[in-house]
DNA sequence: CCTGTTTCTAAGCAACTGATTAGATATCAG
DNA sequence: CTGATATCTAATCAGTTGCTTAGAAACAGG
């Protein structure tokens, strides 16, 4: 019974999140969206409510897109130091084009909502758990390896490297990548 | 000749870069200004042209600020490790209690302007510049003092630092003091 | 006191904000 | 095909956005 949706949700939001890691919560508008998503604003709120709970899906997305195309590498199982250093040196290369140094989601949306809004605050939270608990993994893998020394501390080490990250995702919006390259350097060396 | 101004610029500026720090750019609305500076929309326009030119005033005046009331002893010509670690201690233990963890007015400029806007990238970078020549100066004092190893690389370790206050101002907006201290403790770790 | 200039008040501007709605359109069970 | 239901289009809602302006009020020089 009834019509079909002529879109689809999953590729709706994808495109919606992408708005929100270009511009930010407060610098996107309901009518950008629609345009961006190629749906009108019946069909967003009609699946999302709310611009603010289509903005917490799109971090929810957002967490799924870089599980496939930023952290896949980090997230096998077999994944040490070598992967840990690889990743960090790329972040540290990400071009910063005119206009198109978006950084990371969460960390943008930390800094523009988290002392407002404590729903959104809750998900970036969760986020960044999620990040630091892959951070443990790899870095327990690199001790098992001998990678790395045995009396590692890996509860510091993970918090440790979870800063470095989310200072790096700062850092690139402005600074060049030679300073980015020493900031990693130095982050790497403590743990050799 | 004429009227006098019934207010202080440098009074109503300070008061507009605190509603811009708690709020973010986008989420400060005129009315808002006119109510927590003091003065009507008349005055604001009059004395600072536009709402932008406002924000990159308060940014100019944030400098200031914690020039006055956060560095201040970092500043000093003397300062080395010990005051740098004393900082960053600090820094993490910055209570984030229910919505009042502002982090740095920068950092969150950084996130939610600096790929939009070039004015304001170009003030920011400036901001970060002046905190590294900063930690520069710190760093060299604290090898001519002898706290850390003659053959220090400043450069690389005053990078470091930048990312690793970048890191730590986004992390405290989520993050407990006690992994915070995890943060600095490694950071600090790998100099002495 | 006047006169000229500036600052102030408060109303108003068009454009945009997030969100809703009425009516047209499509779809499927029967 | 018919009828019920869901989805679409497009207009519209009240409220807010950054900013401007006309006229009243205050001040200084003469």
């Amino acid at each position: 019974m009834s019509r079909n949706k002529s879109y689809d949700e999953n590729a709706v939001l994808e495109r919606a999140m992408i708005v929100f890691w270009i511009n930010g919560y407060e610098a996107t508008s309901v009518r950008l969206l629609e345009k961006e998503m190629g749906i009108n604003q019946f069909s967003i709120y009609s699946s999302f409510t709310s611009k603010k709970k289509l903005f917490i899906e799109s971090i929810r997305r957002y967490r799924e897109h870089v599980k496939q195309n930023v952290y896949q590498t980090l997230l096998r199982e077999d994944a040490g130091m070598k992967e840990l250093e690889q990743y960090l040196y790329k972040a540290a290369r990400k071009k910063k084009k005119p206009g198109l140094s978006r950084g990371c989601l969460v960390v943008n949306t930390a800094a523009e909502l988290v002392s407002s809004d404590e729903e959104i605050a809750a998900e970036v939270n969760g986020y960044f758990i999620f990040i630091r608990e892959m951070l443990r993994k790899v870095l327990q893998t690199a001790v098992d390896k001998g990678e790395i020394a045995p009396d590692t501390d890996v509860e510091k080490q993970s918090a440790f490297f979870l800063g470095v990250m989310q200072g790096l995702s700062v850092a690139s919006k402005t600074t060049d990548t030679g300073q980015l390259n020493d900031f990693v350097s130095v982050a790497l060396k403590q743990i050799k």
